[in-house]
DNA sequence: TATGAATGAGAGTTCATTCAT
DNA sequence: GATGAATGAACTCTCATTCAT
């Protein structure tokens, strides 16, 4: 057989592919959706426009295995956290605090992946994350339910309840942006946190 | 005889103005801004193409002014409620069901202020929008705060979380949709608003 | 009103949209439908691609509509003899040369119209053409079968073999070209209707 | 042991380049030129696609092969029975029903070779097609006319059109498609041989 | 020698904006 | 002032062909 899919051409291969969905990661961190643009990817990646169609069906898959690439990522980051031993408050505070740090590190992805929208295939994939982001907390609140550490209430909408807290608070145009005193966040942090903290702990108003 | 601008003239200037402007808001409300054309506006506004330029200097100002307009709206329903007197937890629990509620009866308008983001500018809108939410809410939380009827916090970060818990929880992917039992979504913004009032007035967690 | 869709506008109208498909037909006529592009057409014709799209749905919708209109108007010569009173060997010879003498004026475009194919959209076009001459001069045979001017035969393949005869034997790759002694054609086609009329009238063959 | 080009090297050889142009025709019969990609192509025939281009130079000189071979093939038949003793209108029947029967049981096949274009290089062998086609019959006609077999006719026009009559009547948009009383399709055959005939032997009309 | 990944010119289509009427 | 026909840059995607392996 003359043609082996040779490890160095597998290797090369699977950089073209890595190298593509990089190159359009940081487009769409950069500049969003919009400005992430086939040619643009093409361009930056230093490939031709067709090997991107050779790896990927469509623009739109291409990006919806973006979202999904991060998304896996810093889902199975939380993820980990959540699933150790420990009380759920303590879980719970360090998930979000893990998670918000990352963000934080890069808040052009983030935003792309958590606020802006693009087409049908890529939103639908951003809301998988969402819904991986708000299971892997529910698991954390349920447990502290059940086991009295929590307040009573509803994990479902708790979960969702604190996804959108975090989010909000970090990439949200509510986030208060980079105040001189808190370069890294980690005040702002410290708050979302407390916040998410006291919403699930707190006795339930009268 | 000159000519003379009469009130007819005037009002169906205004008129063409605000049916624009209401046309494109349903528009985005059915199908997002994706959807919304400027030839498609025109066509259900019943104007000509020129027209809309005649009273919005560009696409993206029409759809900016859009997300005004419902931001007003809607924040000034929350504004009212947060200026009323009486305790500062029951003030947040009413403004946070009222806007809850008119949210649940227009989700796909909600949607597309909070969610779908379309041209910079028109982002640019929904971030005032977010603003000004957040101060609303964060004039009751400011004055909890100080009365003690609230936990000491980050006012800011609060409001922003509140905000970010409360939409995220009413249309963000992770809301669940149309429960059997939640035709109305009362028990939906039951949970949230318990959430929210749980995190605002809870004792600072240890 | 101020904007009425005047006579000279709407003259301009009419006027691009014939244009558009002339300049489409004379394309399809010198080089196929291979060379006839959307951005050619708009470039002879002098209008804009959109204007095209303004006029026409598609390319498809365009090409076909090219073959349609000059199908319509070949058919429709046909017909009008076809209709005439009269024997009908006659009515035959005279419908095909006519037909005859019209397609050798523009051989390319009738060569196009009859042989080359394109779009799907477009040789459906192609093939009502071929189906509505056949119609046409069906209508001739049955008539002078029933009257006993013409041999009995099935007047459905009697038809497409005429046609295909007809077709053939003018700008099929077999059509004698251009013979120095028959410039204009007629003696070719004086024996293409020869051949036409022997095969419709002969006794069957033994 | 130096490199010989061995018997069982050379076979493969010829063997690749036949399925090379035995795939191709499949894919043309099956969806006509449009579909017959060379990648397509490649992966039927389980070659590489470079594999191709060493035993073809382009993609036109390969369906320019396939038209030329199955060309030869069924040429071949018809002038078999042409150049076979018997009276000439025998020997026409016989070829006209043989290469009938022949198009009949490869429709998709036939309807690409007769009638689908594709690029020029195969449109001009699709003409060779025909006019091969056309020569085998012209000698069966000469033949017969010098004999008195036959009426007196310009030989090279009559042929053309026996051809066409053939061709659109078997496979042209006006055949009779798949009457249910004709499942072979024999009478639409013994219909068009009957037509040709009458054609060629008939007296000339008044 | 065979392979198939890479290429990119070129195709059709959309839609915000302009401007003669 | 109102209109909507005209515009064309910009976009995604296809596929014949090349060439390093």
């Amino acid at each position: 057989m003359p043609y082996r899919r040779t490890d160095k051409v597998e290797a090369r291969l699977a950089d073209a592919r890595g190298r593509i969905l990089r190159t359009a990661c940081q487009l769409v961190a950069d500049g969003g959706f919009r400005e992430a643009q086939i040619a643009a990817v093409a361009g930056l990646a230093e490939v031709g426009i067709g090997t991107i169609y050779r790896h990927f069906p469509s623009k739109a898959d291409l990006f919806a295995e973006v979202v999904s690439a991060v998304s896996a990522r810093e889902v199975n980051v939380v993820t980990r956290i959540a699933d150790s031993g420990g009380p759920a408050p303590q879980r719970l505070a360090d998930a979000l605090r893990v998670f918000a740090t990352r963000a934080l590190q890069n808040r052009g992805l983030a935003n792309a992946m958590i606020v802006e929208p693009a087409e049908p295939a890529v939103d639908e994939a951003r809301l998988r994350y969402r819904h991986a982001l708000g299971r892997a907390l529910a698991g954390i609140l349920a447990d502290g339910v059940e086991r009295g550490e929590l307040a009573t209430q509803d994990v479902e909408v708790a979960s969702a309840c604190v996804v959108g807290a975090l989010l909000e608070g970090l990439v949200g145009p509510l986030a208060p942006k980079a105040r001189h005193e808190d370069r890294d966040g980690s005040r702002l942090i410290d708050a979302i946190v407390a916040f998410c903290l006291r919403a699930v702990s707190g006795p339930a108003p009268a």
